[in-house]
DNA sequence: CCGTATCCTCTGAGATACTG
DNA sequence: CAGTATCTCAGAGGATACGG
């Protein structure tokens, strides 16, 4: 048995063991799962492509993002310390989002992502396809 | 302009143009949007982690996954080609899930995620509770 | 410009019970 | 064992309007 899967053999984490994010109770299970989302992580995929942006300008980016869903998304990075936000009190006011130390480690973690997706984005349509029509047969 | 943002200077995406996961419209974008969700993330990362598992083992993995979302994750993956799901016809029945050459791409960029949120865990939560602490102050 | 507040809709997702 | 089907409900998330 490895260590990976000793760490796993409950999934119910009780305190003192390591950090699990296949445990369902473990708190980095909850920080996964904050993560793992489209938003949140196209967010941090835009910052690391093109540096520091504006409000307006990460929702420009993010195509189809809502102001909702960026700002509440923003606020779980700033919280979580991923993201450094900064206020210039001018008129109109202006607002900059950049990546902290720790969001940069994870947005270099991202954009990997980001990128494989496009790149293997016709190989997965076609394999759509060939799903669909072998599951279409069966249910004439 | 770096290429990046050149490709990213509108988000609506016309057809044609490449593939852009940050374009609301792209079909690249509907798949990352797939793939970005703790469930098909934790699954694709325990199958990476631990090997070929049967249905009741990938649930006892993930932890906390419900039947019915398990079912409906590993289907997206395996139409997407991402999973190979096999049936050995016995009684009573073993299903085995494996991941196809394009799901072990993607598990290997998706495990170090997995990582990297347990070992900075900790800096997180702390990072949460200063935030916290900050904003209950401009709340009294 | 950068949000917050409100309303409203729709689906994500658990619980439960049934099939091959 | 490995699902499917149905019901149900909370909450995700869009649209809109207002505030600093």
């Amino acid at each position: 048995m490895t260590t990976e899967e000793t760490a796993r053999a409950g999934t119910e984490w009780h305190g003192e063991e390591a950090y699990d994010v296949f445990a369902r109770l473990c708190p980095s299970r909850e920080l996964f799962a904050e993560l793992a989302d489209k938003w949140s992580m196209l967010i941090l995929m835009s910052l690391d492509a093109c540096g520091p942006q504006r409000f307006s300008e990460l929702q420009r980016g993010v195509g189809g993002v809502s102001r909702k869903m960026l700002t509440q998304s923003l606020r779980n990075l700033e919280r979580s310390g991923l993201v450094l936000r900064t206020v210039f009190p001018e008129t109109p006011p202006r607002v900059v989002y950049d990546l902290r130390p720790l969001g940069r480690e994870l947005a270099e973690l991202l954009s990997p992502l980001g990128h494989w997706t496009e790149r293997r984005a016709q190989r997965m349509l076609a394999a759509r396809e060939e799903f669909d029509a072998a599951h279409a047969e069966g249910d004439l």
